[in-house]
DNA sequence: GCAAGGTC
């Protein structure tokens, strides 16, 4: 009796067999594919490791056109380039098989993890995974391995498997063969070659960086007048700010800089306040990317790619994850006892061991397969590491450091200027107790700003008061760190994927740019094109109908082969419309000389059947404004102009919306839940969204209006 | 030769 127990990969093989193991397991290969033979309770073990996904979904038979369903699961190494390290996995595995009788699944517990699984037993393995068990946990630790161990899953979770395969499946479905359309579409108008792609994550965030875009050709500058105070005091200048930070009429800001040039000048009020600012949380993979994008511009593929360096050499942890939470059981002293042989480190790994207590702060987020990124107490060798790597690995040990440490505490002050009833205002900030700050404040800057002390009442010398003339800015272009942020919001791609799909997007030549991106025409025109012929692709709501399908899957609730049916049946249609306009779309992908620069009604022009829509919504929203509701509600200030956000009511639908009063030049909207009564509370949440209370019979909640808000089901209560 | 998802 031999047990074979399949690892996701190799370094989870090896945990799995020292936990299990009784004494220490004996290491093993096939060919360069390390596996672990033990026993345990007198029952013979082997565990041995896949790398990910071992087999990939491939068409049937190689033709090019489209549409195409007709798929089956092949070796990875088959299907893509540059996987050929796969091989030598699905090899050692379908050998080690032979030797075994009993199947034991041990991959991550979701639903990719379970296809992994199931397509190593089915494929490499060549035995049916109904016959398999399944090992399930959601720590690396032996306590959780060998709770796992003896308390196996007689089976593997069909249900995620069926729900893992749909979304490999509708995929490939979508993405291929949309990917192919495009291509096709731009060859027969152009007779040039040339690889268009799209899919279920590209298509959303192609999507959002043309309507960034696009606001940013639509922008027009808007004046504003800014008042400013210079004042003297103990012989240093101070400028002090008007109260109301825009004024968008020149004529009153004159004014008021005449009247309040008359005087007498006073200290109104003095504010002083002190505020903890705590550590940061534990970097998860997306956190690292965007830290270190602001520490050193590095992209977040690049990041990852350094992350892995570090990981691979044993430095620190699995760099995959979403996790903000250190492992519970993690030995933190020892850990900081190695990093204090690094001098850099030493001062602040000597003070925190001299702590009673250590307790890091952690994050919200959550990763079932691995805890958040921190340095493993190995050391690096002199030498051993390049630039870029040792740079990253002293930001994770900065960050690890920190997140040990006091707050730092800031005095924050707020001086008011009272200038024949005008009112100004000085603000001052330091750091008044360094904390966290000490080891972190390489990559963190708070505004130093200190100012002298001021009494109520006290005159105020004043040295000049002036207006200064100011446009508003265009909303700023996505970086690449902003991109993945973006996407996490809006819940696309995966930690390990997103960085590769941005990169997809520039080596199609849809955008360009290395800090600041930028959409070429190619790019606008892809976007204009599915949006008008499958809105679908551009849209995020293609990722939450797969989840809903997935979810139904797991659930029982739905057949897995209806599921893709379905899918196909609607592509089918799309697919057959788009072939008969090919030449037409292809002609639009062409329009990609000139400026570049079209406007959003042009581009709406070409896209067809979206005009229609927005012109008369836009219409309604003018008239709702026109005629002038009663004093509106205004429930906060605009994120982006700083206007008015205001309840509206859509005419036709009578639908409730909250939008900006600056409309039409500003078009942030929220939507609003049509139930309870709308209360403001002043707060902010998701980059400046409102927050509102509503108020409904017998209960009362707050909610932030931005629907991707993470804390939106939790502020719900 | 196209997707998105694991992992090296």
């Amino acid at each position: 009796m031999v047990t074979l127990i399949i690892a996701e990969k190799p370094n989870v093989a090896r945990k799995i067999a020292y936990a299990l193991a009784e004494g220490r397991p004996v290491r093993k290969t096939i060919g360069k594919v390390p596996y672990y033979e033990f026993t345990r309770d007198g029952k013979r073990i082997i565990v041995a490791p896949a790398v990910g996904h071992l087999f990939s979904l491939a068409p049937k038979t190689k033709t090019y056109g489209y549409p195409v369903f007709d798929i089956e699961w092949v070796p990875v190494y088959v299907a893509e380039k540059g996987k050929s390290y796969a091989k030598d996995y699905i090899k050692a595995l379908a050998t080690l098989a032979k030797r075994a009788d009993e199947f034991v699944v041990a991959c991550d517990y979701d639903t990719e993890g379970e296809v992994i699984g199931y397509t190593a037993l089915k494929y490499a393995c060549g035995v049916d995974p109904s016959k398999a068990k399944r090992m399930k946990f959601s720590a690396l630790t032996k306590k959780d391995l060998l709770k796992a161990w003896y308390n196996l899953e007689s089976t593997i979770n069909f249900g995620m498997a069926d729900a893992g395969i749909a979304r490999h499946v509708l995929d490939w479905y979508w993405g291929v063969n949309l990917s192919r359309a495009l291509t096709s579409a731009i060859k027969r108008a152009s007779g040039k070659w040339m690889v268009l792609s799209t899919g279920r994550v590209q298509g959303p965030t192609l999507k959002f960086l043309v309507d960034r875009e696009k606001e940013i050709q639509n922008f027009k500058p808007t004046p504003y007048w800014v008042i400013k105070m210079v004042l003297e005091k103990n012989g240093q200048q101070y400028t002090a700010v008007y109260e109301k930070e825009r004024i968008l009429d020149e004529n009153e800001a004159k004014r008021i800089v005449e009247e309040a040039k008359k005087g007498p000048a006073f200290v109104e009020k003095v504010d002083v306040k002190q505020q903890n600012r705590h550590p940061p949380v534990p970097f998860d993979l997306g956190t690292l990317q965007r830290e270190a994008y602001s520490a050193f511009g590095y992209s977040p593929k690049k990041t990852l790619e350094l992350a892995q360096k570090l990981y691979e050499r044993g430095l620190t942890s699995y760099p995959r994850t979403s996790s903000q939470k250190l492992p519970k059981n993690l030995n933190f002293r020892s850990i900081l006892q190695n990093l204090a042989k690094l001098p850099e480190y030493k001062p602040f790994a000597h003070e925190l061991l001299g702590k009673e207590r250590l307790k890091p702060v952690e994050g919200k987020k959550d990763d079932p397969a691995h805890p958040a990124i921190y340095p493993t107490g190995e050391l690096p060798k002199p030498g051993e590491l390049t630039k870029d790597e040792a740079n990253l690995y002293d930001l994770i040990v900065r960050r690890f450091l920190a997140l040990f440490m006091e707050p730092a505490v800031r005095e924050i002050m707020k001086v008011i200027i009272n200038s024949n009833g005008h009112r100004f205002i000085l603000s001052g900030a330091r750091t008044i107790k360094e904390g966290w700050l000490k080891v972190y404040g390489k990559y963190v800057k708070f505004d130093e700003a200190i100012l002298p002390a001021f009494k109520e009442g006290e005159p105020v010398k004043v040295l000049q008061i002036k207006r200064e003339k100011k446009k508003t800015k265009p909303p700023a272009r996505y970086s690449p760190a902003a991109v993945i942020k973006r996407m996490e919001d809006l819940g696309i791609g995966t930690k390990a994927t997103r960085a590769q799909i941005l990169e997809t997007l520039y080596s199609r030549g849809y955008i360009e740019g290395k800090k600041k991106i930028k959409v070429t025409p190619l790019g606008m025109r892809v976007v204009e094109a599915l949006e008008r012929n499958v809105p679908d692709i551009v849209s995020v709501e293609l990722t939450r109908a797969f989840e809903e399908k997935m979810e139904e899957i797991m659930a029982g609730k739905a057949d897995k082969d209806r599921v893709i049916e379905e899918s196909k049946e609607q592509l089918i249609k799309i697919l057959q419309q788009f072939k008969e306009k090919e030449l037409d779309i292809g002609k639009v992908l062409m329009e990609t000389t000139g400026t570049g620069v079209t406007t959003s009604k042009e581009n709406a022009k070409r896209a067809g059947t979206v005009k229609e829509l927005s012109e008369t919504e836009e219409k309604d929203v003018k008239k709702t404004i026109e005629k002038g509701e009663k004093t509106p509600l205004v429930v906060g200030k605009c994120p982006k102009c700083g206007g008015d956000l205001v309840v509206r009511y859509n005419r036709k639908t009578g639908k409730r919306f909250v939008g900006c009063s600056n409309w039409p030049k500003c078009n942030v909207t929220y939507p609003l839940l049509q139930r309870g009564r709308i209360i403001p509370t002043n707060k902010t949440c998701c980059d400046g969204a409102p927050v509102v209370k509503i108020r409904e019979k017998g209960r009362e909640y707050e909610i932030c209006l931005d629907m991707n808000c993470k804390d939106w089901k939790k502020g719900k209560k």
